[in-house]
This record gives structure tokens, C-alpha cells and sequence, in this order.
DNA sequence: CTTGGCACTCGGATCACGGGAGTGCCAGAC
DNA sequence: GTCTGGCACTCCCGTGATCCGAGTGCCAAG
């Protein structure tokens, strides 16, 4: 019953700085809420939730704000995934039932999120690991080159350029092509890594080694770096709303937004589930955005999670609205994918 | 004589708000530079040059700052280009030699260019319009679907997937690719469109529908659009640095790198040239940006400017530095390319 | 357990004030 | 003519001093 109460409580102070960014007291709080109690029994309430670290004043005789601690009671036991506006629900879809291509739908879902969320999306591109291998294409471009056709189940296309030991004629390209899609064609990629690594020395001597250049390129775009750690950003311009500690978060905001490791690191372990996890403050990996929270959620085609998108904002956010839309975009984006 | 000492005056006061941040005022001014003339006489040419336009007080009793018409004299006839150390030309070289693609060499130079200035980078990928056809390449995806690959000398590969009316058999895409190539390859992209467009009446009619689909494919990856407006953005960080009017220019400026057509028309008529070239404040196409400077060259193999790159700024920059960077990051990336 | 009352604290806005940097102008020196 | 030193003036900015009010903690009574 009290205990009850000062749960309310919580969640009010919580609503209340999200809304107004600033400290609140008891009294605005029994305004604003209907918590059916005097301000001198909000502040009874209040001294033990300071005293259990759900909340802090930032000096004495302030208000009251919520501590990285009362945001995560906050996310997990007190508040309901606001659902989208039919509004929303409808601009996500016209949105991306639009998309042309894999990039554009990354494109398309980073503005789409940073605009309903009001912050910085961030959208990582389907990782290629689970995809499988659609078609290998080996293009002789004369002066003993190669350019050589990755195709993805995903949409996604890798190539590469080798250069040759030595001159080949049409003839060989034909039959290296033909093998090579014989081998890993419909195979996932570590599967097609495995039987590619064999496969040079199915050949005749002659051939061998030119092969090999062609497996060693597939190999790496296979396993490439690159791609795997793509991602595209949107909204940065959001930041500006920061506000309170404006350049105090700013700066190595801007700093993580430019290193996509460190982007990925931040939407960190989200990718395995495909529910919508919540990063609060110092839970984070990087003391520097020890203000920020990080909203994200795995998703892909089917129940796979190939990859990772969400959000990055200040620790005071509006948890349910901004969980709901990260919700509905991945979900929209999986069924495209889906589709793909 | 006066009139050159004014100059000088002139000159001594960007460089040292520039350097300070500080309006600056007659006493700093001798003390700071061998002027060999009193405070009072340099009073005297402030007046005069503040007369004219070319600097201004904040408010009364206080220091001259610049105005755009002083730093676009300063630009035009009172700065040499400084020279790069030789540190940062070896540094320049050796990042920008271990490139290896198209891709990786406008990431790397965003990159410099950001660091070397510590302004926020702009790099343009090579258009397209001047570049020749490589290679062309068709691949049979199976269930009526080509891949098709356009190859050209810049490096850049452009690939489409189309949807024929119906299954074709290996010797076909033999014959088109065939006959693709023999009509488009060592072609400019713009004589390149014109004959393709001729192709298909050359086919049978059973195939002339199959023809120009691929063709059509192949027009609008030569006329892309998305790729000719493609940029790359680095060293957003730095504008953290901004310091004076902060949130006020960051905002707008935090929002014209999101939209890359923004972007390029700020990058502006600099890509016709391949001398650096300089907007100063209100001189550019924003109103919004009136407190920003660009610094922009174009940049290609050979004489050609394919493509722009420079840097975005506050007015208040270094500007023989900035430019000197600007230049020689161009003239590697040219280089480069050259070689590619 | 709740509530009204009350004394207390402290941040932030406001204001007055003085120092200092800078200016403009003028008269005299070169 | 040009430069210079002197001087009065302006006004920004930092420093205290003051005051107000929101908010708190605690206590005694309901």
C-alpha cells in the first residue's frame, strides 16, 4: 500500500523531469498527479526513495531528480509501451514500403526513427553471417584482373578487384565461375568459408594459384569487416535539444557518433534478443556517456536478429514513447526484410 | 605607405582573433606585432578600416573583430598559403597511399582533412559524368532475374537487379553482355547513354524487350543520382570547438550535414576549379550559416575536377592553414586517383 | 500513517559598484 | 602631413550584497 505509493511517486517524478528537465518538488508533484495525499506525505515518500537511491537533489532545498537507478525501476516495473498514434503507425509504413534497395531501407528506417523519437537513431546493417550466398560472379576486366560478384540472400552485393598472377583466358573464368557457385551457392556463409577453403585444390596445378587469389578475395568479403560493422546515423542534429548539460555530452556524443565500432559497442549485446533493451547512464560501456541511454533492439527476417538498431539519448528520456517506436521500426523493418 | 600599414594593421587583427578568440584591440595589437608604430596611430587606421567596412566593435570600448568583407581581404591579398610540415605532408602521403579502393580513399581523406584542419570535413565521391565505361557485366540470378554490373575507370561499380518478362538461357546474356560491351566500353558515360539507347533496336525483336530492360538498368546507374550526390562527413566533433556563438551556429550546422544536398550545394561551384576557393559568411547560400566559412577545391585525376572536397568552418578560422590543407589533401587524392 | 505548520537552507535573479580595457579626439612634436 | 602622448569617456564584466521563493526536514497533532 505505501510501498504502492512511493512506487506512484517515483513514476511521477520520473514523468514530471522527463517533461519540464527540471528538479521537482512535492508540491508541483500533488498538483500535477493525482496521488490523493498532502505534499508533506510526497515528501515522507520522497526521503526514502532518496534513501534507496532512486532519486537525488542536485543540491539542497531543490527538487528532486531521478537517479540512473530510479530510471531502470522506472523502465521495468513502472511504465506501459505507450502504443503509436495510428498516425505513426501509418507514416513507418508508407515510409518504408518505399525502399528500393537494402541501403535505402537502412536509410529510410535511421530518419524514420530519429523523427519519431526526437534523438539520435542509429541503425546497423544487416550483419552478413546468417545470410547465404546468392550467386557468385567472376568478371575478367583484362591487364590480368578479376572483379569478383558476392550476392547475398539479404540483397547485399560485396566486390572485390584481384590481380592475377598472370593472364587468364575466357574459357577458365567460365569454368572457375561455374565451380565456385557449384560450391557455396544456397550455403550459409560460414559454410561457404569452410568449402572454399578446399577448393583450390580440386584444380589442376596450373590453375591453383589463380584460384586461390579468387578464394582469398571471397573469403574476406565473406568475413568483411566492413560491412558487418556498418552502420548509418541519423538525427545528430537532435543533440542540439540536449540542453542542460549541452556541451558537456555533446562533445564525446559527436565523438562516439563518428567511430562506428564504438557505435556498436554502444548497441551492444541488443542485437541477440529481439526484445527492446534499455542501456541507463553508467550502465553503458563508456564513462564518457555516463548521461546517455541507449534504446535498441535486434531485428531481422523471421525470428533472426541480424542486426541492431535504436537510439542514443539523455538518461532523461521518454523511456515508453521512445521503447514503442524503436519497437514498431524494427518490426517494420524485419517484415521488409521479410519480404526482400 | 599609410595605406599599407593599414593593411598590415588589418592583417595583424585577424590573426590574432583568430588565434585568441578575442576581440582585439590597439594596445594587444603593437604589443603583440612589430607594428613600430604607437597605439594611438593604429587607433587612427582601426577607425579608418572600420570606416571602411572591414572590421567592426561588438559594442562600444571594446575590441575590432573582423567582418566578412575584412577576412575576405585578409584571404584575397593579405595571406600567403602557409606551407604543410613536413610531418603533415608525410603523413598525408602514407595515410592516403594504403587506400585501397574508392571507398577507402574518400574515408581516409574526410578523415585527414578533418584532423589536419580540425574543422568538420566534406569529401564528394567522383562523380560520374566524366568517367568511361570499364566494364559491363550481366549475370543470370535465375527466376527471370539479371544481375547487372556497370565497371567504371574511376573505380566506382554500379550494380542493378531487374526483372526480365521471362527465364533467359546462358547463350543470350552471352550475346548481350557481348554486344553491351563492345557498344559502351572506353566510352565517356554521356556517349556511352547515347549509344545504349540506340541498342535494342539492334536486337531481334524476341529479344529487343529483354534488351531494354538491361538497358534501362544501365541508364539510370549511369545517371545515378544517389551516387553523384554521395558525400562523406568527418570531424563532426570539432564543432564542439566552435566555442563562441556555440549552439547558435552548431544547430543549423548539425542539420545541413544530414542532408547531403545541402551539403553539395555548399560545397558549391568550387568543383568547376581546381584552385582552393573560399566562401566567408553570408557570401554562401545559407542565411542560416552566415557565421560559417567554406574552404573547397575540386579534385579529379588529371586536370579534370571530378569532384569537390573542402571543409566547413566558423569565419573566425585559420585561413592559410585551412587552405593549405585543403589543397594538398587534393592534390594526393588527385594523385591517387590518377594512379587507380 | 497522514497532515499542517514552521523554521531553515540555498540557488538564482537582481542590482550596485568599481576596475579595466578600449576608444576618440586633440594638441603638440617631428 | 603624420605620428604620438595625454586625457576624458564609455561600457563590459566580474564581484559582492541582497532578497525572494521553492523546497526541505521535522514535529506535534489528528
Amino acid at each position: 500500500m505505501v510501498e504502492d505509493r512511493k512506487l506512484a511517486v517515483l513514476r511521477a517524478i520520473v514523468e514530471d523531469y522527463v517533461s519540464t528537465e527540471e528538479p521537482v518538488g512535492s508540491k508541483s508533484l500533488v498538483d500535477r498527479h493525482q496521488l490523493g495525499v498532502s505534499p508533506a506525505t510526497v515528501r515522507n515518500d520522497m526521503a526514502a526513495l532518496e534513501e534507496e537511491g532512486f532519486i537525488t537533489q542536485p543540491h539542497t532545498s531543490a527538487g528532486r531528480i531521478p537517479t540512473d537507478k530510479g530510471y531502470r525501476m522506472f523502465v521495468d516495473r513502472l511504465s506501459a509501451v505507450k502504443p503509436l498514434t495510428a498516425a505513426e503507425r501509418r507514416a513507418i509504413a508508407t515510409l518504408l514500403e518505399g525502399a528500393i534497395d537494402l541501403d535505402d531501407v537502412v536509410n529510410r528506417s535511421v530518419r524514420l526513427l530519429a523523427q519519431l523519437t526526437r534523438q539520435v537513431a542509429i541503425v546497423q546493417y544487416p550483419t552478413l553471417s546468417r545470410s547465404t550466398v546468392r550467386h557468385v560472379e567472376v568478371v575478367d576486366l583484362g591487364n590480368a584482373r578479376l572483379l569478383v560478384v558476392l550476392i547475398l540472400s539479404t540483397g547485399r552485393v560485396e566486390q572485390r578487384v584481384v590481380e592475377l598472377p598472370a593472364e587468364l583466358d575466357e574459357e577458365h573464368t567460365g569454368e572457375i565461375r561455374g565451380r565456385l557457385n557449384r560450391t557455396v551457392v544456397g550455403e550459409r556463409l560460414v559454410d561457404a568459408s569452410a568449402r572454399l577453403v578446399l577448393l583450390p585444390d580440386e584444380f589442376d596445378p596450373a590453375q591453383r594459384g589463380v584460384v586461390a587469389v579468387v578464394v582469398a578475395a571471397l573469403l574476406e568479403a565473406m568475413s568483411d569487416h566492413r560491412s558487418t560493422e556498418r552502420v548509418a546515423v541519423g538525427g545528430t542534429a537532435n543533440l542540439a535539444r540536449f540542453g542542460d548539460g549541452f556541451d558537456l555530452a555533446i562533445r564525446p556524443m559527436l565523438e562516439a557518433l563518428e567511430e562506428h565500432v564504438v557505435l556498436l559497442k554502444l548497441l551492444g549485446e541488443a542485437s541477440s534478443s529481439s526484445t527492446v533493451t534499455v542501456r541507463i547512464g553508467h550502465e553503458g560501456p563508456f564513462e564518457e556517456l555516463a548521461s546517455t541511454s541507449v534504446v535498441a533492439t535486434g531485428y531481422g527476417p523471421g525470428d533472426e536478429a541480424l542486426a541492431t538498431l535504436g537510439i542514443v539519448g539523455p538518461t532523461r528520456m521518454d523511456y515508453p514513447g521512445t521503447m514503442a517506436a524503436v519497437r514498431a521500426v524494427a518490426r517494420y523493418v524485419s517484415r521488409i526484410l521479410d519480404e526482400g
